[in-house]
DNA sequence: ATCCCTGCAAAGGGTTTGCAGACGC
DNA sequence: GCGTCTGCAAACCCTTTGCAGGGAT
């Protein structure tokens, strides 16, 4: 991660923390820190073999308190892509995007599309309601390699 | 539900089992028509209830063995509103909509916007998938409530 | 010095699994 | 009768909680 970044998000994380009268901990500063080092989703296991094999230790109990801690400073994104375990990915400055999962070999691919903002808006106006924000997946298979069959996982019913 | 409505999905989970030579057993017709008889979103648990207090008795495990069958066979959509918790809905004749769900009080709302289909039009093109089901959720504040300090529940930093 | 935060381990809650008996085929 | 499906309970996995010690303020 570029410098400029590195300062940006611990600066906004300095800020939220004063802002909520939590104290400035070196784990939090290391976890956040460690978030922006890597690309793509992650989530809590992983980042704790990731920490584990460097010079911060942290527990899981930690990095669950303060992964919630990022998310509503902004800088987290928790994802659920249909699965009961929670991913994550850094959020500032990445470009909003959603996600298209496979089904048959769940690999993950972004896209972008601002229509979804219109749709957003309408939402907003006729539920009288403030979107914070928003998950769209798509689950789809991969037309090439189905008709191929190398993505041969799973079938379902309806590919008969 | 209508007569029309219950034969309907009947046929449709018996062509189903029959075409991947899976057992007619009673327990899946009577999951299949408690889950048709009532509206709105459940977990396994609440299924698992409403059946236990009928003449119906069935095991959480085949709730959950089944529950993937009628998934499969289209007759039922699974939701994960961002807990880690399974919510269902019927699937067959209901129109396709989307999710917003209150981040205050977790109350969830549905809306229909065809420009979705244009969004999931382009993205089958862009990444060349073709995609299976999706899932739209926004989470979101209620303006009004929200001012009136009615939907008081959680506040989140950015409403400082 | 206060008391919030951390690490550890145990508990929790939803889901899956193993196995013996039941039943669709 | 064979082999799958069911019910029960235990196991499993991710996440939360309780508690004692440590560090930020």
């Amino acid at each position: 991660m570029n410098e400029e970044t590195r300062e940006a998000v611990n600066r906004i994380l300095t800020d939220y923390l004063e802002a909520k009268k939590h104290r400035k901990t070196s784990e939090r500063f290391a976890i956040l820190n460690e978030i922006y080092a890597h690309d793509g989703h992650f989530d809590i296991e992983q980042l704790y073999l990731m920490m584990k094999n460097k010079k911060y230790r942290v527990s899981r109990a930690t990095l669950y308190n303060n992964i919630e801690i990022l998310v509503d400073a902004g800088l987290v994104i928790r994802h659920q892509f249909g699965k009961n375990l929670a991913q994550f990915e850094k959020a500032y400055k990445y470009k909003q995007h959603d996600h298209l999962i496979c089904t048959d070999c769940e690999k993950v691919f972004e896209f972008c599309d601002p229509r979804i903002q219109q749709i957003q808006k309408s939402t907003e106006e006729m539920l009288k309601f403030k979107v914070i924000h928003h998950s769209l997946n798509f689950f789809a298979k991969c037309t090439e390699l189905h008709e191929k069959g190398m993505c041969p996982n799973k079938k379902n019913y309806h590919d008969i």
